[in-house]
DNA sequence: AGGCGACCCAAACCTCTGTATGATGGCAAA
DNA sequence: TTTGCCATCATACAGAGGTTTGGGTCGCCT
C-alpha cells in the first residue's frame, strides 16, 4: 500500500512543497492523517509499513517521517534508527496507542521531534509535523552548505590540501615550505591555486572555510 | 531540609568530584539516592523542594540536578524553565511516580537528560547521572573557554573592535581606513593592539576567535 | 592643574603576500 | 607518443602587513 498526494494536485516532485511521509498499519489512520496533512497544504506519502517506506524515494523537498511505534515487521524505534543507518536523516515524529514512557524517552533521545499518544489532537500533529519539517529545512540548509563545500575541497590536489592545512594554521609561507620540503615560492603558487579553486579572495573566508570543514593541522 | 555530603569526607566544595543536586519531598527517596550516588564516589547535595535548592550555592564543579516531577509549590517542569531562566543551566534528569507520555516528552524538549519512572533500577539512574555529569564538563568547558574569549574581547576599546569586525570580514588595512574614515596607519595601530590584546599571533586564530564570538560585519 | 588613556597621524623600514613570466620533469590517459 | 595535469623552482615587482619612533588632540578623573 503506498499512496501519495499533494495539496494541489501540482506535481508530486515539486521541491518547494514539504512532504510528510506517514506510516500506519492502519489504512483508517493514514486516511485520516492524509486527509489532515493535505488541509495545510502538505504533500502525503503513506506507507503501510517500514519496508515500502525503504523501498521508497522520498521528494528532494523538506519533509519529515510520522510512524507508528508499534509496526508490522520491526519496531518504530529501531527503525528510527534503521533510518540513520540508512543517511534518511528526516525528522521523526511517533505516535502510538499503547506506548509507555521509557518508550517515549529513547525516541527523543534518539532525536525525535515529538511522541503522541493516540488519540491525540490534530492541532499537535499539525505543531508537530510543522516544527519537523522546519528542522529539517535547516538540516538541508545546512547539508547544502557543507556538500558545496566539501565540492569545493575536492578539486584540490594533494599538494594543495597540504597547504592549505598549514596556511588556515596560520603558518608563514617560509614556514610551509620548510614543512613540506618546498621552496617558498612554490607555496605561493599552492597557496594561490587554493584560494581559486575554494572561491575565496581572503585569508580570512578561506579560515571560516576551512573551520566548516573541519580542518585541522 | 538540606543536607550534603561528600564520597569520602573531603571538602564538600571539592572542584573535582562531580555532585549531583536531588530534589525530592520524600526524606526515604533522598536518603536512598544520597546513598546510591555517593557508592558511586559522587558528592551530593539534597533539597526538600525546590526552593531551597535555588536559595542553596552549587559548587563549581561538574553536576547535574536529578528532580521528582511532582514537587511541593511547583511543577518539575516549569521548576526547569525557572533553573534555566536563572542560569542554573544543570543538566537535569527527572523522576516520577505517576508521569505520563506528554509530560515526559515535554521534558525532554526542554533539554532534560532522561525521565525515570520509579520504581527504577539502581543502575538506570546511575547511568543517567553519569550522562548528566558528562553534559555539563562540556557545557561547563563550552562555557569556561567562551568566558575567557569575552573576556579578552572586552579589554578592546571601541575602535578597536571595530577595527577586528572589519578586519576579521576580510577587508584590507586601507579599506577599513576609508570606511572609518582613518589613516591606514592608524589602522595599522589598532590591528596590532587587536592583535596584542586578543591573544593572536595570526590572522587565522583572529578569525577562529572572532567565528566563535559570533562578530559579524 | 596634572596625569592618564583613548584616539589620531606621519615617516621610515622591514617582512610577507600575490602574481606574472618562464622553464623543467614526472606521470598517466588518450 | 602526444597531450594534459601536477609539481617544482627562479626572478622580479607591486602591494599589503607590521613595528618603531615621535608627535598631537581630547576628555575624564584625581
Amino acid at each position: 500500500m503506498i499512496r501519495q498526494t499533494s495539496g494541489r494536485g501540482a506535481s508530486a516532485e515539486d521541491p518547494t512543497v514539504p512532504f510528510v511521509a506517514v506510516v500506519d498499519d492502519d489504512p483508517a489512520v493514514l486516511e485520516a492523517l492524509d486527509s489532515l496533512l493535505r488541509s495545510i497544504s502538505l504533500a502525503t506519502r503513506l506507507f503501510g509499513s517500514p519496508a515500502e517506506l525503504l523501498a521508497a524515494q522520498l521528494p528532494d523537498a523538506p519533509g519529515c517521517i510520522v510512524l507508528d511505534v508499534r509496526l508490522p515487521g520491526v519496531s518504530g524505534l529501531d527503525f528510527q534508527g534503521q533510518l540513520v543507518e540508512r543517511g534518511i536523516g528526516r525528522p521523526i515524529v511517533f505516535m502510538t496507542g499503547h506506548g509507555d514512557i521509557p518508550m517515549s524517552v529513547r525516541a527523543m533521545k534518539a532525536g525525535a521531534v515529538d511522541f503522541l499518544s493516540k488519540p491525540f489532537r490534530d492541532q499537535d500533529m499539525l505543531d508537530a509535523v510543522t516544527a519537523a519539517i522546519e528542522r529539517d529545512r535547516q538540516q538541508r540548509a545546512a547539508a547544502a552548505s557543507r556538500n558545496d563545500l566539501t565540492a569545493e575541497f575536492e578539486t584540490l590536489t594533494a599538494r594543495e590540501r597540504e597547504v592549505m592545512t598549514h596556511v588556515v594554521a596560520g603558518l608563514m609561507n617560509k614556514q610551509v615550505a620548510g614543512i613540506l620540503g618546498l621552496s617558498e615560492i612554490t607555496v605561493k603558487i599552492h597557496r594561490g591555486n587554493v584560494m581559486r579553486k575554494m572561491g575565496v579572495r581572503t585569508l580570512a573566508d578561506l579560515v571560516r572555510k576551512a573551520e566548516a570543514l573541519g580542518i585541522k593541522p
